[in-house]
DNA sequence: AGAAATTTGTCCGTATGTATC
DNA sequence: AGATACATACGGACAAATTTC
């Protein structure tokens, strides 16, 4: 069979699965997802399709693996015990550009922006929401 | 052949040279470093060995990538004019939130956030819009 | 304008090394 | 020691963007 990508490619196709299911909750946060190799059954990718999803999910600090043991799912929501510091949330998305963004990055109205937000906690309430607009990569 | 990588990977180590190459300036700001095959050939490396090694100095945003041209050196290194160094351009003004920053910080929508907006130049170019919510001074 | 060559992007299969349980 | 799982590396194939002829 012949490897056509038109449109997005697998990984992000598989990654963007594996997101929702984390983040609706269909793999709890601070389990493990499927192995590799299961996701490769399921999705009948080969494991470096799978990896690349995974890393994906990784830059995004949505899982964090572990050498011989496996990968989990939101390992940086907050949980806190009594008395800890400050913990920051992060999530990358693309979002259209609002009239005054467009106005500065001398792009059109709706034209795609990375946004990053940064949640910054303080005893389990939010203490500030921090949002960083950048063109995408390869635009500048 | 067998595949050993005792120490320092050798994606590692094949970035580590490139990042040397271009911070000493044998391979100039802005331009193309070699193509894929010829870095095969020089290091005797596959080609995912080649890719991941790029991706390294990517990751670092040391280096950029353009489909079908080539991967580039220092793209975002900063010209900066006379004695001038980044600037930063800095506004406070309070906005309605929206329905997630309204979810975050458990107010009503449209309740009153304050946005701080740091915009950041890169060769008199937006590089960055970075906006911070808070809650007004008090309603903490 | 169009075809070919070049170059990066994605995907596959496989093998081996290394860490954890 | 064995099983499991992630990390690294190889080679090949086709797709897509760019450049060159």
């Amino acid at each position: 069979m012949p490897t056509p990508h038109y449109g997005q490619p697998r990984y992000r196709v598989i990654a963007d699965e594996l997101r929702r299911r984390i983040e609706s909750g269909a793999i709890p946060s601070g389990s493990l997802l499927p192995t590799e190799s299961a996701l490769t059954a399921e999705f009948r990718a080969s494991r470096g399709t799978i990896r690349q999803a995974i890393a994906v999910l990784r830059d995004e600090r949505l899982v964090e693996t572990e050498h011989g043991r496996g990968t989990y799912a939101n390992p940086y929501r907050l949980v806190d015990g009594p008395g800890e510091g400050p913990e920051v949330e992060t999530r990358e998305r693309q979002v259209a550009a609002d009239p005054e963004l467009a106005a500065l990055f001398a792009v059109e109205v709706g034209a795609a922006l990375v946004e990053q937000q940064n949640i910054t906690l303080m005893n389990g309430a939010v203490g500030a929401v921090v949002r960083i607009y950048r063109l995408p990569q390869g635009t500048q």
